[in-house]
DNA sequence: ATGGCTAGGCTCCCTAGA
């Protein structure tokens, strides 16, 4: 089973770039971050007629996630658990019904810039909230993705240039802690089990010529619970997408699960 | 980067992103 993230940076921006990828790639199911899209005018006809099924959880302008399938989905939920007060659409799950049925987590944690700040603030905050509802998944013990935009430059060598993110909410000490404390749940990053060189990004600002140098971070993830790492058979990064036409700035990244 | 580009709102400039 082939499952992917890709924060897409707009729907109607790539209504073109998204199916051409999905063409090439054939992924059996894609968590989509910044749809920036309402529910209702999602264009799901277009993704419906290449076989998949489609869930979104979107708000205006903004934001905005969903999950594409073209095996059945079961038990989706919408928004993050434990704030009924958050109105931001960040958070979706559902299980894909393969031979071996996966829970998949699709998420858009927030920027968190500036800080410090309540922007900040509500990053760390729905940062501890998220780490509450993996460990409730974690009890089931069944195989667990967590896939999206994490926002979270885990390590030094995941940055071109680390020195200029020193003071950013994507690596400042407090969001590698939280991010730390979810992945110490007991979870696996998906490319560094089958990757451990630097210099692997996800995405590349659209100023300043960031592709044309590499000036890279790598911020989106796949962790694995662990009956999901025991099936990892590859994690793989399509960085060529980023030099297509009208690309977003962020590149699909995929596992292939032996499921 | 003291943000050089892109996207969306309902605009002819603003917010937001990372």
């Amino acid at each position: 089973m082939k499952l992917a993230t890709f924060n897409i940076n707009g729907i109607k921006a790539r209504i073109d770039a998204l199916p051409r990828w999905l063409e090439a790639a054939k992924p059996d199911a894609v968590a989509l971050q910044e749809i920036k899209s309402v529910d209702e005018t999602f264009p799901r006809e277009v993704f419906e007629d290449m076989g998949y099924r489609v869930e979104t959880h979107g708000q205006k302008g903004f934001n905005g996630v969903a999950i594409l399938s073209r095996l059945p989905l079961e038990d989706i939920i919408r928004g993050l658990p434990g704030d009924d007060s958050d109105e931001q659409s960040r958070w979706i799950e559902a299980t894909v019904m393969g031979n071996r049925p996966i829970r998949l987590c699709g998420l858009y944690l927030p920027n968190g810039n500036p800080t410090p700040g309540p922007k900040y603030d509500y990053k760390l905050a729905w940062m501890a909230r998220m780490e509450t509802r993996i460990h409730d998944l974690l009890l089931t013990e069944e195989p667990l993705v967590i896939a999206g935009d994490y926002n979270v430059i885990p390590q030094a060598e995941d940055a071109a240039n680390p020195m200029a993110w020193t003071d950013d909410a994507l690596y400042l000490p407090a969001t590698r802690a939280a991010y730390r404390r979810i992945v110490n749940l007991g979870l696996t990053d998906a490319f560094r089990a089958r990757n451990q060189s630097p210099g692997q990004y996800s995405f590349w600002d659209y100023q300043a010529g960031a592709w044309e140098k590499n000036n890279g971070i790598r911020i989106d993830h796949l962790l694995l619970s662990p009956q999901a790492a025991d099936l990892l058979r590859d994690c793989q990064i399509d960085k060529e997408v980023r030099a297509g036409e009208k690309p977003s700035d962020h590149v699909p990244v995929w596992i292939d699960l032996a499921a």
